[in-house]
DNA sequence: TAGATTGTTAATCGATTAACAATC
DNA sequence: TAGATTGTTAATCGATTAACAATC
């Protein structure tokens, strides 16, 4: 069954939903609860859960433990890839720090800098090693997907050695467009688009609901 | 002239590229170029840039400096709106140091942080003030966008006393759903919903191009 | 049985693409 | 003038929503 990208984003959210609600608390959730709490159409989610997981029950609902396991295999969460991360500044560890990506199936294996006061260190238990050797160890280890979290200047060599390295997935935190053979897939985390639609969003409600 | 979320995440991608463009190159630009190099539809461009900018000639294509300047006053790069940021970990602290705010009409004025080893320090020059004062302060400057870059959860928590303070736009950080008041608008970073989408585009591209 | 909820089929809506006229 | 490119109108496509049948 395919999925279209739209409809993968709200994926984690259900999830993440779900595992919010109380350990304790009802077996099952109604589609209709989930849409109201995340503000959705409950069509639309039971849409997507007929994609990931694998059904409800009229009048029940679906088993809150049994669609929390559906999504978690569905988004690949229980079989963690590989993953490197290229810039140990600020924005990398960050990332590194976050902890979470485990959780959602990306194991971050390696970073690697220029900065010969970070080539060497560890952090948040990663070893960061020299930029120059990207290729090399990329390719031993056999990675699959880049983090790309250096400036924009440095941003198409770094990817350019990734692709070396046989990545076959760069997710881009740069704010620069990436050009990459066919096989490449990119993946823009590109805040200013994110900015771009935030502050139309706010311009709308000031307007909507004035500026109290 | 309305535009779709879609189109405007566009927009900046445009400005990007035609900020890349040499300086003492040719002074017009056609929507055929940009297309091509940033891999869309040509019509689309054309449709989008017709939103932003005051058109082109048949035959010319755009003036690149005039068409910059259209988008940088439509995405409104040339008055800035004051922002505070909130948890001033590595996450926050990468956001500061990102710089490229300013450029991108978003003027960070403080940060907030409940650490008191932070607090009365300055993070890329700007005040790390006590997360306590958030209501106060926001309210004295009246700044209306507010960014989230607290553990999940303490999201809501803080989101609530952004809110207080009168913010009416939020750009969240933390993998977690915040509920808010119909005026108040949120934007998730939502680093698990682009994770689940390069993934997928991962896997569908070593299905078409094989894994090597 | 009656009501609540799932799941499916049809309708709507909006965004993208195609076709083409206008024009420098 | 001819060709290239813009800009607009119509067609297509895909995602969302509405209607409703199935069922626990």
């Amino acid at each position: 069954m395919s999925i279209s990208k739209a409809a993968l984003s709200r994926i984690p959210r259900y999830l993440n939903f779900l595992k919010s609600l109380p350990e304790d608390g009802p077996v099952n959730i109604s589609s209709t609860m989930i849409a109201e709490k995340l503000g959705l159409n409950q069509v639309l989610v039971r849409k997507d859960i007929a994609i990931v997981g694998n059904g409800g029950k009229p009048k029940i609902g679906y088993n809150r433990a049994e669609l929390i396991a559906d999504i978690e295999h569905f988004l690949g969460y229980d079989h963690a890839s590989d993953a490197v991360i290229v810039g140990a500044g600020n924005l990398g560890k960050a990332l590194m720090a976050y902890g979470n990506f485990k959780k959602y199936g990306l194991n971050i294996v390696a970073a690697f800098d220029q900065n010969p006061k970070l080539i060497g260190s560890k952090i948040a238990g990663k070893y960061v090693y020299d930029i120059a050797k990207i290729e090399e160890l990329c390719r031993k280890f056999k990675v699959r997907i880049g983090i790309i979290a250096v400036p924009a200047p440095e941003a198409q060599t770094v990817c350019n050695h990734l692709i070396d390295g046989g990545i076959r997935a760069i997710w881009n935190f740069a704010p620069i467009n990436l050009y990459v053979p066919k096989k490449v897939v990119v993946k823009n985390e590109d805040m200013a688009a994110s900015l771009a639609v935030l502050s139309k969003m706010l311009t709308e409600s000031l307007q909507q609901y004035g500026e109290d």
